[in-house]
DNA sequence: GAATCCATGTAATTGGTTACATGATTCA
DNA sequence: TGAATCATGTAACCAATTACATGGATTC
């Protein structure tokens, strides 16, 4: 399925733009905001994307007066944005893509120092051991917070929970690899 | 670090397809399907990067006349070409990027009926299966035929073992993560 | 006084996909 | 006879990043 044969023409950060402001209302801003850890995007590509959203009839928005503040507009989905949405979830996904330095750095690794690879490898593991503990809060916080909400399929904090719990399982996963490469390099002295 | 900081300008997939033919000499073609399963391009993508990295010295073509075949130019890294992807491996690694439908879905999952969200996991499911028998398979060919390769981490194939596996075990923590989602699905019923 | 937060956008460039163009050989 | 494999490229378009533009309020 190409972009062309999706209603509306919608891509994948659409989608999921879409599926922030039927969650709750929020400002462009705030949407940006809210992507970061999960699908990170730019304003330059969210704000067109909200214009395209609200003349397709998606997502209608709201002006709000602020004081101290700059004025914003408020974006939420119209009931025609949730339709789309549902209609959406019941059609093929796309293969995932994903570009990322560090694994095409491991795939020519042979050709630098095992010492080389161990400092980068290191410096995977840190930043995953802070995604793990971030993940292992932003959990706890939710579940102390919404504990009704967990079990609930019907409410989007369901499914904000069990992709937290998805991340974090991925995160320990690629964790462990991480120090089974470290001991496979182990064996191997540096001259 | 912008792509015009680093050295030649090289992006993610210049760097992946440097790496490619430092391992062994190969055609355009073979690059494309090579990349496939690892870090997909398009032909439209892979030749042009092909020019820009003969033109910085970075890889050398060779033509090679076929019978029965096209012609086709192999490419090989050229010194200069190592050497680039050495201090490559020595900078730090840009956050990954990853866009992926099936997690966006799963986002808006509340919106659909249990059921719906059933058949988009049950596919998943499906798809990782398959995924986990091909790399499964590929790594016992690996071991079989290349045994003593797998603990030289100065061997490249070291690395494809390794990236193999590391595919490989994220790829069984999703499906546990599938399951999981099934399983608390599973309490809440259709209407 | 400098940095960060809030807030919305546009312009230029780079990265990636789809479609087009061509043509022989092999396999079902 | 039709599809797949081998083989190299270009043109048009869509997706994403970088840089630019503005400006008040708050925090260090």
């Amino acid at each position: 399925m190409t972009a062309t044969d999706r209603p509306f023409g919608l891509n994948n950060l659409a989608y999921q733009i879409l599926g922030v402001v039927t969650r709750l209302p929020r400002s462009g801003y705030d949407i940006v905001k809210q992507l970061e850890h999960f699908r990170p995007a730019k304003t330059s590509q969210v704000y067109p994307t909200l214009s395209k959203l609200e003349s397709a009839g998606l997502v209608s928005a709201e002006d709000v007066e602020q004081l101290g503040r700059p004025n914003k507009k408020v974006y939420s989905a119209t009931e025609a944005g949730r339709q789309a949405l549902i209609d959406w979830i019941g059609t093929e996904p796309e293969a995932p893509y994903s570009r990322d330095d560090f694994l095409t750095m491991i795939y020519s690794g042979w050709l630098a120092s095992p010492d080389e690879v161990r400092v980068l490898v290191d410096g995977k593991i840190v930043r995953l051991d802070r995604q793990i503990a971030q993940m292992q809060s932003d959990i706890a916080r939710l579940v102390a917070l919404h504990p009704q909400e967990m079990h609930d399929p019907g409410h989007w904090r369901f499914y904000r929970n069990s992709l937290l719990n998805r991340r974090l399982m991925v995160a320990q996963a690629e964790r462990v690899w991480c120090l089974s490469l470290l001991y496979q390099l182990s064996g191997a002295t540096d001259d």
